[in-house]
Order: structure tokens, then sequence, then C-alpha cells
DNA sequence: TGGAATTACTGAACACTGTTCAGTATATTT
DNA sequence: AAATATACTGAACAGTGTTCAGTAATTCCA
């Protein structure tokens, strides 16, 4: 049958003209400003149409969240690619900070914002981020059978290095560094001093 | 003048009415669900009666951010009270992730929402974060006195150790460790066991 | 091909949000 | 007692996510 084909077709290319149309406005005009009306305004359709693709907006911001860390892999696909399991690890840290400092919209979907993840709750499983983790798992796995890192438990060293990432990031991007009464410049180069202070101190 | 000295403890109180109200119910009902008017309803004013005493939002949360912040620290001088500077440290660690996890609302206020934070960048200073701040910055300034942390500057020391704690708390609460696959009680031991292993670490 | 059935879309409406402000009621001063 | 100053109200405005009766276009079937 090769109409109800093409609606389907169609029906994805709907759903894809959505949240590319979400995701460039989340980049360009920050997520606040993003609301399903300014979305719709955007591809030239009201409103009320946004809702026959998606049930509602954690729906849809699961989408763009998925389409968020497929951006990340990607980066970290061009980034983090040295054959040493240990250097690899470095740049995977490094790589993971910079994305979040320079999309920090993308990193709220992505980490910080609730929205999309009542989507998850749902659906029994989360599987945006899965790809990411793997990627930053299996470098931890390599490095780890070669010794490499000061860690008896993978996934200690998962949680580990995600968090530490992830609070240089998150308080970052809220500007709770604030407390600590630096220039933007100073700030920055304090937080990459940390990282290679904290990636000294797991190596083996 | 007896008069006008009433008036201005008649709007302190008034300040405090509602700052308590509004604790009350990010406590309660969560943060979501804290608008003006249900701060209003509650109190049994109008919503503009809140704009005669903070001129914003922004400005309300600022002012309920310092009250949390300072529950922070009572729990801090509750908890961490130990003399020897390295317990102390470590008391400090967990008291905070703690506080981060049976809070999370409060937790919201004081590191993740943005909003509060306009007010502090309008201000040109952050001071609700201070006193918490500096009872561990004291604390890391005490042990590296006496050579108990593998840190040299003390700087990176109160990053690493704050984004370690903050990474742990703020990934849990907006529940992206969802990607480990664990159980809930699983997860809280991972978490336990990874703050003890950063310890370990950092140890000199 | 023409009429019926299905599908796609609209936009007004609902209940909510933060915020403003003319109007009122109370308290203070003269 | 009258004039002034203060405190408060609640309707109104522009925005939000979401729903749904109504319309327009498309597809199906006789």
């Amino acid at each position: 049958m090769g109409i109800s084909d093409r609606k389907e077709r169609e029906k994805q290319e709907m759903k894809r003209l959505i949240i590319d149309a979400a995701l460039r406005m989340f980049v360009e005009d920050g997520y606040e400003k993003t609301s399903i009306r300014n979305i719709a305004d955007k591809i030239e359709y009201s409103p009320g149409t946004i809702y026959l693709y998606y049930k509602d907006k954690d729906e849809l911001l699961y989408a763009v969240q998925k389409e968020a860390f497929s951006k990340m892999l990607e980066t970290f696909q061009a980034e983090a690619t040295s054959r040493s399991p240990w250097k690899r690890l470095e740049q995977i840290a490094y790589s993971y900070v910079n994305f979040g400092i320079n999309h920090p919209d993308l990193y709220d979907l992505m980490f910080i914002i609730r929205a999309p993840m009542n989507t998850a709750e749902k659906k029994g499983d989360w599987e945006n981020g899965d790809d990411c983790f793997k990627y930053l798992t299996d470098t931890i796995g390599d490095c780890m059978e070669k010794g490499l890192l000061r860690y008896t438990d993978p996934r200690v060293a998962a949680l580990s290095i995600w968090s530490m990432g992830h609070g240089l990031v998150s308080l970052q991007v809220r500007c709770r560094f604030k407390v600590m009464q630096l220039a933007d410049e100073q700030m920055s180069q304090m937080i990459n001093l940390t990282i290679r202070e904290f990636l000294r101190t797991i190596k083996a």
C-alpha cells in the first residue's frame, strides 16, 4: 500500500520539521523563549498541529533531547579519537565540559531540565543518553583493562568522572561560581585546571 | 520617631511572612506549584501586595534562597563539627549531598534554578552562598595547612570537592543516573561509595 | 466520476502564569 | 475635621500549555 507508506513518511517529516525548528530555537533564542506557539509560528502551522505529532511538550522535549545527545556523540566521535584509552578519556572529559559551556541550552535539555525525564519516566526507561554514556564507559573499560585507572569499580569510575564534569559545567552555566569572585577568564582557566588536576589524581 | 519605626518593623514582618510562606510551599508542594498567586492565597493577601515588598519574583526567590542557604549552614554546623580538619571535610561532603537529596526543592533554588541569580546579577554580587562556601574553604584551608590534601591550590580543591558533590546531587535529583539502570537503593549506595572513593583519592 | 468517509489542520477557548495600576479603604498628619 | 499619605485590592494584560468543535483537503468506494 503506497499511500499509507507516504502518509507515514510525511508524518515523520513533520516530526522532523518540528524538532529541527525547536532545536534551532533553543540554540538561537534560548530555551526559555521557545514556546509551543513560537515553534508553531516558525514552521507556519497552528499551535494545535504540534499536538497531533507530540502528545505534550514533555514528549517534544524528549525528542529534541535525543537530537542534542546525538550532537554530543558526534562531538565525542570528532574530538575523542585517540587510540590510547587514557588520552581518549582525557579528550572525552574536555570535550564534555566544552560542549556544555558552548551549548548551554542543549546542555540544559540533556542534563538539567526536568521536563524530558517525565516522558522517560512514563516510557519506563531513558535511552537518549545511552550512546554517549557508552562512549564513556567503554573508554573507562579500556583504561581499567590496562590498569590505567585508580578505580576498582568501573561504575564508581563512571559516576565520578561524569559527576565532576557535570558539576563543573552546571555550576558554571548557572552562575554559582560567582561565589568565588573570579573574573570570567580566570574562572575558565580554573575550571580547566581542575579538570587537569582531577585527571591526574585518578590516573594509576 | 516611633511610628516610622513601627512601619519599618511591620514591613520587615510582612517580608518575613512572605518568604516563610514561600519556603514552606517549596518544601511541601514543590517549586513548580509555588506561584505568586498561591503564595498570596496562603498568606491571605492579594497577588499585587507581594509586589509592594518584592520588585519581582526573582527578588523574592533571591530572599528565599538566602533562607535556604542559612538552613544549609545550620546543617553544616550541626553535622560537620569534628575537630579534625580532615574528618570535618568528610562530614561536610556527606552533609552537603544528603542535604541536597533530602531537600531537592531547596537545592534547586540554591544551585540549579536561574531566577534568583538574575537578582544577584543586578546587585553586582551574590552573597547568599558566602557563609556555606566559607565553611568549606575554611575547612579546606585547615586541611592544607596540615598537609592533609593532595592539592597545591586551595581554589582548585574547593572547586573539585564542590563540583563532585554538586554533580552527584544534581544528576541524581534530575533523574539522569537512570542511564546506569540501577535500582534506587543500589544507586544511593553507589553515590555514597563514590563520595568515599573521591575523599580517599584526594587525601594526602 | 461523484458522493461518502477519513484525515489534517485551525484557532478560539480554558486555566494557568508574572506583572501592572487605577481605585479604595485605612492610617497619619495638619 | 479635612487633607494627605500609606496599604491593599482585584481586574486587566500578555504570555504559557493544552483541548476540541469546526473546517478544509484528501482518499476511498460504488
